[in-house]
RNA sequence: GCGGGAGUAGCUCAGUGGUAGAGCGUCACGUUGCCAACGUGAGGGUCGAGGGUUCAAAUCCCUUCUCCCGCUCCA
């Protein structure tokens, strides 16, 4: 059982890092702090923005069927009573004072606990939903909920995105949003939190034909995190159990990755069928059915679902990335998505050296995330940027006046190549390419 | 929500009633000049927050917040 201990310390390395960097800083921190929630710093909320762009250009551009949507995160209150949200989450729910059992209230039949005899607390409403009123009047007729998952507002709009965009099922809606669930235990850094950023497609499908979608899926999702370049080895998928299944899925699949802190679900694919869509028809009366021109048949589509956390996707390129070598720590992210892309280090502060390399960080920074550093000897300048994971540094010397040409010194395997200043750009954007 | 542990500089931590410290990092100048390790100097902390005891509190007491571990929960 030494293993908890040991990966805890690389979880809370981490952790150190991401504040020393600048990539993840405690919310609040000044007030003591607030719990569960996260800030992305500087380079950090650049990379969660590469991870964001690279799943956007992989649903949207990728595909000729899937369209984008970004949809108000406050909703109509009727969408959460359709979608179970509101129904699943007002039970009164007790705990077992001896054996921290809980139970719902209104199932118990007797008064103390079924388990072990013991005395029960008060009954509690426990909601996963945060809630909040619309308007100034704090009524209940104004109570309105910050949506616990995004899925809903791409149900509700589904129709309006097949009539505006001209597609035909199959076809799929993508969106990126936040997302708010008053988890009862958040915890493991940006693992589990209260507010949270969700990266979802809901691909639609004719009845019958979901189970072939449902496997499409899940190969290409899996192979999205192959092209983050997170290690195979440490990528699963674990399959819901019949008990497991949640109450719209006939079949789930989560994508797990092994964090330090052992196996965590990064996404789930889930056949959700049609259970949506036809609660929507139900709760708001409006014929949601799709008319197939080509079968002449109208049917309510099945819903493949591929809902990724986008925190959790960062967490992970974070995890997979760090690594620790003898006489150095380097965060070996794919480098596509590094926040930090290039680094421009004159090799000294003299001799006209620190010009040449401000002209080249002029030219190149419409192409590349750049950053110019002059300070403190190269070998610590190497190592700065190791650890924020910037795969490419570029040094300027006394030869490249007469020459014209730089070092460029990879990260991973510290090898230098001598390149021309006129070919920077190409060698750079070979390099430097995302894979979609 | 329950139980345990912990919060002191950006990071890692020492300091158990008597003037708030170290290493690393950061910044400036000098030196070196292709893989952190030189010299000099500087900045940075109301010791998580609030209250109490005391002549005196980072240190003792109470409350609270945050983080970690375990349980519980997890649409």
């Amino acid at each position: 059982m030494s293993q908890p201990k040991k990966t805890n310390e690389t979880m809370e390395k981490i952790v150190s890092l991401c504040k020393r960097r600048g990539f993840i800083f405690q919310s609040s921190e000044i007030y003591g702090g607030i719990n569960s929630c996260y800030d992305y710093g500087p380079l950090g909320a650049e990379l969660k923005r590469q991870v964001k762009d690279f799943w956007w250009k992989s649903m949207t551009q990728a595909h000729e069927n899937i369209e984008g949507l970004d949809a108000s995160i406050l909703m109509h209150p009727r969408i959460w009573e359709a979608s179970g949200h509101v129904e699943g989450f007002t039970d009164p729910l007790v705990d077992c004072k001896k054996c921290k059992n809980r139970f719902r209230a209104d199932q118990l039949e007797e008064t103390t606990c079924p388990n072990c005899g013991g005395e029960l607390t008060e009954p509690r409403q426990f909601n996963l939903m945060f809630k909040t009123f619309m308007g100034p009047v704090e009524s209940d007729a104004n109570i309105v909920y910050l949506r616990p998952e995004t899925a809903q507002g791409i149900y509700v709009n589904y129709l309006n995105v097949l009539n505006s965009s001209r597609q035909k099922v199959p076809f799929g809606i993508a969106q990126i949003g936040k997302a708010f669930r008053n988890e009862i235990t958040p915890g493991n850094f940006t693992f589990r939190t209260r507010e949270f950023e969700q990266m979802e497609m809901q691909y639609f499908v004719r009845p019958g034909e979901d189970e072939p979608a449902m496997e499409a899926w899940k190969a290409e999702r899996m192979a999205w995190y192959d092209k983050l370049q997170i290690n195979p080895s440490k990528l699963r998928f674990h399959e819901h159990g019949k008990n497991e299944l949640a109450h719209y899925a006939k079949a789930a699949f989560d994508v797990e990755y092994e964090f330090p802190i052992g196996w965590q679900e990064l996404e789930g694919v889930h056949n959700r069928t049609d259970f949506d869509l036809t609660r929507h028809e139900k709760f708001s009366g409006k014929n949601l059915k799709y008319f197939d021109e080509e079968k002449k048949e109208k049917y309510i589509p099945y819903i493949i679902e591929t809902s990724a956390g986008c925190d959790r996707s960062v967490l992970c390129v974070l995890c997979d990335a760090f690594t620790e070598e003898e006489e150095r720590t380097v965060l070996k992210f794919a480098p596509f998505i590094a926040p930090v892309q290039v680094a421009i280090l004159p090799l000294v502060k003299k001799d006209g050296l620190p010009e040449i390399a401000r002209n080249i960080v002029a030219d190149l920074r419409s192409k590349f995330r750049m950053f110019y550093d002059a300070g403190g000897s190269i070998g610590r300048r190497y190592r700065r940027q190791d650890e924020v994971g910037t795969p490419f540094c570029i040094t300027i010397d006394n030869d490249t006046k007469g020459d014209n040409a730089v070092t460029i010194r990879e990260r991973d395997s510290m090898k230098q190549d001598r390149v021309n200043i006129g070919e920077l750009s190409d060698y750079l954007t070979k390099r430097l390419a995302p894979p979609l």
